[in-house]
DNA sequence: CGGCCGGTTGAGTACAATCAATTCTGGTGG
DNA sequence: CCACCAGAATTGATTGTACTCAACCGGCCG
């Protein structure tokens, strides 16, 4: 078959992540075989979401799981009082579709255009029993969200908004390097009202907190979505 | 063999943790079948902590996990400022652990007298290759811990402190029912400076969130340790 | 041109952190 | 049985930070 342009890298799903138990210099590699890719790939439908689309909503039944091959998702709650909380941004080779008995935990939408393998959990459920592969390396993957999730609690424990925000780009460039990109600049595909959902402030406190470290000469601004660290001693001791 | 008065219950390991994909009415179930326990019973021993013991630092190598048999212990982080930071409450039946690259992810302290399970590494990842039924059941408890971090995480990015305090007793209550216990009252083995460290407090502020909920007559306390919630709907209507 | 959306800035207020003093509680030994 | 002690918990007074509400800016698109 001729290669569309439309047509998606690799041959299936990828998983990426750290092995819990074995050291790897803080880079996740792709965990599954080319056999392994190739079978779920038998088993999983390519879908693709619009940029502010959403993928699911919280309490819908949970009829498949996802593995994002490009673009950028966020997972979400909505409070009672409507306010948005983000449980996580989530880029290509991580996995969403998180489930309580049997309903999705949160709901999710994409934040740029996104390709992602759709597998059904009837598949998904099937398959565990046999492939003990698999098996492994989702684990390795729901160790590895499981420390993220931490983490994330972490950061929004602190009180001071500068500091949340410099954990928050430090957190996201540690990403970038774990995927492999160039670290020359952070790339902030979100906006600030969805920074501020994560971290747990306002907007305006978003954007105060980045005014201050931009004044500070901590950090530069190329464009809303394009942070350079300039002073990365003052920027490690204000992240802790 | 005689059964000493120092023998614990059952005969290994348990598991407690939601199917995420099957529904199940709320209530946690032990998920090893007999069979299963025996077999990892064989390949852990039996392990004692006092209170207030430490059990493993961050960064030591992760040479072991830990099944609860019974007790109270606390999973946390030091922050470079000396500021404790409280990851998770762990109660009978939850597994911890958690490591990155062969080193605790965390430390891990007893709040309680403790008897555990101690799995070392080695043999849990060649049992993993073998045991498919075990990497499900692993799966399913590691998705109800992410479900778990990410509401911790829900609930450190409230302001009020009133409301996180509320929201912590929910979800401690919430913990009771599902191990089956008896919900008149809500049992918190931990101190005040615990809860602010796992709530995102100090412990000043959880003295007087308490004081608030008493004087709104929504909560009683029995003693520091014992809460009875009086009025279900203003509970609710604060706790979101 | 005008409206819209995302982002920034400003002024006043409320909440919790901090530091400090005081009470309560359980445990110990006389 | 009681006096005492140490640690935990509570309360009080002050200060600081971020939330709220509101106005304003600047690019983008019809």
């Amino acid at each position: 078959m001729a290669k569309s342009p439309t047509s998606i890298g690799g041959r299936g799903p990828t998983i990426s992540a750290l092995d819990p138990w074995a050291p790897s210099a803080g880079r996740t590699h792709q965990l599954l075989t080319d056999d392994e890719r190739a079978r779920l790939a038998v088993m999983s439908s390519i879908v693709r979401f619009k940029k502010r689309e959403t993928i699911y909503l919280e309490g819908a039944p949970a009829e498949a799981i996802f593995n994002i091959n490009t673009g950028v998702i966020k997972v979400y709650k909505v409070a009672p009082d409507g306010r948005e909380h983000i449980t996580a941004f989530l880029f290509a080779g991580d996995l969403f579709g998180l489930s309580t008995e049997g309903t999705y935990a949160n709901s999710a939408k994409a934040i740029t255009d996104v390709i992602a393998y759709r597998l059904p959990v009837t598949m998904l459920r099937s398959h565990l029993a046999k492939d003990t592969e698999f098996d492994f390396h989702l684990i390795c993957k729901l160790c590895q969200d499981l420390r993220q999730a931490q983490r994330h609690a972490f950061l929004l424990s602190e009180k001071r908004a500068v500091t949340k925000l410099a954990m928050f780009l430090q957190l996201i460039e540690q990403l970038q390097i774990a995927r492999g990109q160039q670290i020359a600049e952070i790339h902030l595909p979100m906006d600030r009202s969805d920074i501020g959902e994560y971290i747990g402030t306002t907007l305006e406190a978003v954007s105060r907190a980045f005014r201050a470290l931009t004044t500070r000469r901590v950090i530069t601004l190329r464009d809303r979505e394009h942070v350079r660290i300039v002073d990365r001693d003052a920027f490690d001791k204000i992240a802790g």
